[in-house]
DNA sequence: ATCTGGGGATGACATTTGTCACGCCCGCCT
DNA sequence: AGGCGGGCGTGACAAATGTCATCCCCAGAT
């Protein structure tokens, strides 16, 4: 129990420095390559790697990492389901996304689900270690493109627009649409027309083009 | 990473078994951890990196690397493209394709293109190394669940019937591709039509999805 | 020299889309 | 009770879309 003089220095310095990182991510290749990325630096340690949402959950209760790396579109449970189940159960491990979509959507609900950081694959790779590292000090890191621009604007569609929307996207007819959704022929229209200005669109496959880019689906 | 130290005895072994490999990846991140993934391995040294097509062509005329490892999506220059345009100058350099898509159009262009190796990004990353190490031997690698299927259905698409479908799918209308195309509206009309038909779908937007999973874009 | 087929264009016609202006019903606010 | 406003529907109309038959032009194939 008494500190231990001789060693006491490198405790301390190893206890400080090792993070230590669980993984997820669906594509292994990307998998592996980000643990070998992660693994050169010095002071960073993945102990755990998953490939989906429910292994990775498994991984994070097991291991008690100080940070969890998770893609968000992965099978069966998406990384934002994973960090807002962890912050449900208030483990320590904070969570930093990493994702290929600058949807702000999924911005907002990473935060909303406690996420710290949130950065996109088309990052530089360097600064990949940089942001796990400002993350376990208790920062936060949203890629700076998201963290200024694309943020602020909400959601400008209703339920009907974005769920008419989403059907039209598919390439179904409105005919189609309504006999879905129990609606008439006319009023999908009109919610298609409504969706298109909203979106200053000039059609509903712009529409959805946009809206899916936003996150909006 | 440090050449200096070899002496005489070394360097001749060390050029029989040390590959050269450019990559190509739009994905900062990915492009980064994949190229420390390979470093890892003493026998591979990643001698240029590129994050889309037009670098990647340039990387590689110059660098003429042994083996050059390239996605497909990227901006400007698809790495399909970039392969065809590697086989028409006769390059040596062996192509190796890791994709997220396994989608048999793709494979199918890739094998046109000369590629010898066509890899889809959810294998285990361990696998890349020996990929490289065989396609540099002048084996051909095809990810197993592919080289079975490979042979599907054929593209029914023309040229312009795929390049006027591409537009629809985008949200333009008939006249705009027409302008972009320099083609009359009615003749976009009847492309389109066409594609439909072969496709199976019902309009323009179910024709582009179709045509977007099958990999014919 | 003729035949053939692909790329491209036209014109005509039936549907589907996109827009608008209204009208109805129902819950909520004060 | 009266007044909103949102969800839904109708009708009408212009524009865009999908389908066909038909025609021109030109490069190969025979």
């Amino acid at each position: 129990m008494n500190p231990l003089k001789e060693n006491a220095r490198e405790a301390t310095k190893e206890s400080r420095k090792t993070i230590r990182v669980v993984l997820a991510e669906d594509q292994g290749m990307v998998l592996g390559a980000l643990a070998a990325l992660l693994e050169i630096e010095g002071d960073i340690s993945v102990v755990g790697q998953a490939r989906n949402g429910k292994e990775a959950l498994e991984a994070v209760l097991m291991h008690k990492p100080d940070v969890f790396i998770t893609d968000i579109e992965m099978p069966h449970m998406s990384g934002l389901d994973v960090a807002a189940e962890l912050k449900r159960r208030r483990t320590g491990t904070r969570v930093v996304i990493v994702t290929t979509f600058a949807r702000s959507g999924y911005l907002r609900r990473a935060l909303d689900s406690g996420a710290s950081g949130y950065l996109l694959k088309d990052m530089r790779a360097e600064e990949l270690a940089d942001a796990v590292r400002r993350v376990h000090q208790g920062l936060r890191v949203i890629h700076p493109e998201l963290a200024t621009e694309a943020w602020g604007e909400m959601d400008p569609l209703t339920d009907r627009e974005r769920q008419v929307l989403r059907l039209a996207g598919e390439g179904m007819t409105s005919g189609d649409i309504a006999a879905e959704l129990g609606l008439s022929d006319g009023t999908v229209r009109n919610y298609l027309s409504e969706a298109i200005s909203k979106l200053g669109a000039g059609n509903r496959v712009e529409a959805a083009r946009i809206a899916r880019t936003k996150g909006w689906l």
